[in-house]
Order: structure tokens, then sequence, then C-alpha cells
DNA sequence: ATGGGAACATTGTTACACAATGTGCCACGC
DNA sequence: GCGTGGCACATTGTGTAACAATGTTCCCAT
């Protein structure tokens, strides 16, 4: 067929289509993380080429999901406690940040078009919370962050802060802090109302709180 | 050659060169922004395949020094003021929360081995200002807000940073802001003092004050 | 038991080709 | 003369096949 002009803007390209799917599947938690992801492997698998497939984890390379050592290959990115108090510190960075753009734009505090796309988040939460599935549960979990980080409408540190709530999901499909049923839901109610008030500092009582769940269920599981 | 045990680590790849040595060339001004990128044309100036070629251009392509549209090409990234406002918040965000950590960490005041680095990184600032060469003056400039990051010793904080600094460069290759003789020097011997005392509204100043004089700057170069 | 080296697996790159898409230009109709 | 459709062209995205380069594993000799 001879190139003609098209209606509509084409689809992602095929290397574009295989990094949206591995990302889906290792935020899933399989493969897991440190698993190896040979080239020839996917190649056959998806039915493409190596080249198409290098590209791809490439692209999930620049994203941190995937860890690319020359001549080594590619492997799921694991986090060790280093890297995780590091993740968090670069998050507060953003979150306080966007809190803090909040609070420059609305200084009498949060109108109803800036709350209301965070609480939906929250009930959100509240339902992912209820069906007892932790996937949807920490997907929920991101949605109510991300809303706060979109509500201060700045697109860098909204994708800075994309980037790391994927990386945070990777991390999540491998441990389960201790939270009784509803508790992150509630958590997070409590939390949206002190940062009107507090700001920065409940972003970073919030976030420290985090960093010792989620090390406490690491040392869980490795125990 | 038959593969042997070696002493030393492999080199970068040729991808990775590539990509090292077109972010110099772009950084420098050269091509300059929005200059498309023709991976035949690069392939044959190189020596390289035209695999290797886009390999590299993606690498660029996620620093955000290089846009790249499928079936587009590539073309060195422009940014507008929007763009530069939204890098700004970001920036804003890693440098606060860099110099906060700072300030946890040292609360009585930072300490010799914190200053070191940043006054050496002044001092080069103040050379390259001497020397009247504005790309020298930009990196050196770089290197103080570098040095004051990376004295926070969080890896992700200064990761994400190192990142902006470059599109920063890229940016600043292009526009010269008004400042006399040795008066950068003298802005961040204020600024860094600044630091000490009032944290991230130092921070906060310092970059609105930025961003005013290189819209200043752009607007002088559109008329 | 240990270390050197060969074999093997995998990745990085190359050459060449073709499919797919976007752009520009030309011709035709009004 | 102007506007639009369509074709040609330039460029990118992907594929095939091969080989160079590197890291790992295993085997054999000491």
């Amino acid at each position: 067929m001879s190139p003609r002009r098209r209606d509509s803007t084409p689809g992602p390209t095929a290397a574009a289509a295989l990094a949206e799917s591995l990302r889906e599947r290792i935020l899933e938690g399989d493969p897991a993380p440190g698993t190896a992801l040979r080239e020839e492997e996917l190649a056959q698998a998806h039915d493409l080429s190596r080249h198409t497939v290098r590209a791809a984890l490439a692209m999930l390379g620049a994203e941190r999901l995937v860890e690319v050592v020359p001549y080594r290959g590619a492997r799921v990115a694991t986090l060790d406690d280093a890297a995780l108090i590091a993740l968090q510190q670069l998050r507060a960075a953003l979150e306080t940040e966007a809190v803090r753009l909040l609070g420059d734009t609305h200084p009498s505090g949060w109108p109803i078009e800036v709350r209301a796309p965070i609480d939906a988040a929250i009930d959100a939460l509240a339902s992912a919370e209820g069906s007892a599935d932790w996937s949807a549960t920490t997907r929920a979990h991101a949605g109510v962050h991300r809303a706060i980080v979109a509500a201060a409408d700045s697109p860098r540190i909204a994708e800075a802060h994309a980037h790391l709530e994927a990386e945070i999901l990777l991390l999540l499909a491998q441990v389960r802090p201790d939270y009784p049923s509803g508790g992150l839901t509630a958590e997070h109610r409590s939390y949206v109302d002190a940062l009107g008030r507090e700001g920065g500092a409940a972003v970073r009582e919030h976030l420290a709180h985090s960093t010792a769940l989620i090390r406490a269920a690491r040392a869980k599981n490795t125990n």
C-alpha cells in the first residue's frame, strides 16, 4: 500500500508497546525483581526483533524499572534499603514542593476543585482496600499521591513523581506493610487534612512513617 | 582474538560514547536547539550503524536534551517559557530539599567539609567569569549548584538535579542574561551565606531571580 | 582443592532491506 | 489565481542474519 495521509496519529511504536506491556507485568510483580530479561527470549515471545526488544528495555532502563548493564543484560530492578531511603528523599522533595506551590496558589485553603480529585482518589483507595486486592490497593494509594501532586499544576514535578510512583509500585509488589483493613484509607484522609495545616512537615512525617513500614516488611520477608 | 579475562572493565559502548559526544556538542550550543539530528547523517559522520545512532539518540531523549518524535525524527530540545518555569519549579523542589537535608544533618551550621567544596566551586566560577568565557561560566555556575546539592548526600536528588543541570546548560548556551563582570560570583557568595540562614526561602528567591533574568534575556533575543 | 583457559551464552554492533509515516510539491479543477 | 488531492520523496521503525565483544561456567591439569 502506498503511503497516504491519515485521519489519525499512528499507534505506539512496537518498542513502546512492548515497554508498556513489560512495565505492566513488572509492576504486577511477575517477573519479580532480579529476574533476568533475555533479549532473544523476549524477541521470540513477542514475535519482535532483538533490536525492538533492546529499544524497549532501554526505555524501561531509563525509567529505572529495569537495570541494564552493558554485556550482562537487563534485570528487573531491585531496591536495597539505601536506595529506598534515597528514593523517599527525592519523593519528599517533589511532594513537599508540590504542597508548597498549592499553598502559594491557595493561601486561604484548598478550594473544592483542588479537594475533589484528591477525595475521589481516597474513595478509590477505600474501595480497593475493601476488595482486599493488594495490587489494586497499591495502585489506588499511588493515585492519592498523584492527585495531590497533580493539583500543584507543575508538569515537571508531576512527571518526575510519576516515575517514582512506578518504582514504588515495583517495590510494593514484593512487600506488604502491615495495615489493618481500611487503615491506609483512614491514614490518608488524615494526611490530606494535615497537609493543608502543616504542609511540608506533614509530608515528611508521612514518608518517614511509610519508609519505616516498608523496611519492617522487607526485614520480615528476608527473615 | 578469543575471549579472555580482563583486568579492567570495558570502555563505554559505542552508543554511550556517541551520546556523550553529542551531549557535549549540544551543551556547547552547536547544533543549536531545534536542529534536526538525522540518523543516516550521524551514522556516516561517526562511522556507526543506524541502530547504534538510534540507541544514542534515545539516551539523549530520555535526558530531554533531544526531542524524539516517532516517524519525525530527533531534534535538539527547545524550551518555551512555560517549560522554563516548570523546570525551575522542579529545580526548586530538589535544591530546597537538599538544603533542608543539609540543615537536618548540620543543625549548628555547615562545617568546613561541607563548605569547602562549595567555596571551591565558587572560586572556579570567579575564574570562569574573569576569563569572559560564557560556556565556562555557565558550567562553573552549574558546578556551584551541583556542589550544594551534592553536600546533602542524597543520591537520587543529586542525580535528578544533574539531569536538570544539563537542560539548563542547553538553555543557557543560547541566551545570556545580563550580569556585570563578577556579578554571578558575588551573587552566589551571598546566596550560599543566605542558604545557611534562610534555607528554602533563599533557594526560591534565587531561582525566581534567575528565571526572571533568563526570560528577559530570551525576550531580548526574540525582539 | 585451586586456578587457568576454553567453551558457551548473551549482548553490542553491523550491513542491508523493507514497511510505515510525514512532508513537500505539482497538477488539476473551480 | 487559489485550494486541494495525491503522488513522490525523505526519513524513521523494524527485521534478518551475522559477527565482534564480553561475562560466566565448567573442565582439566597441577
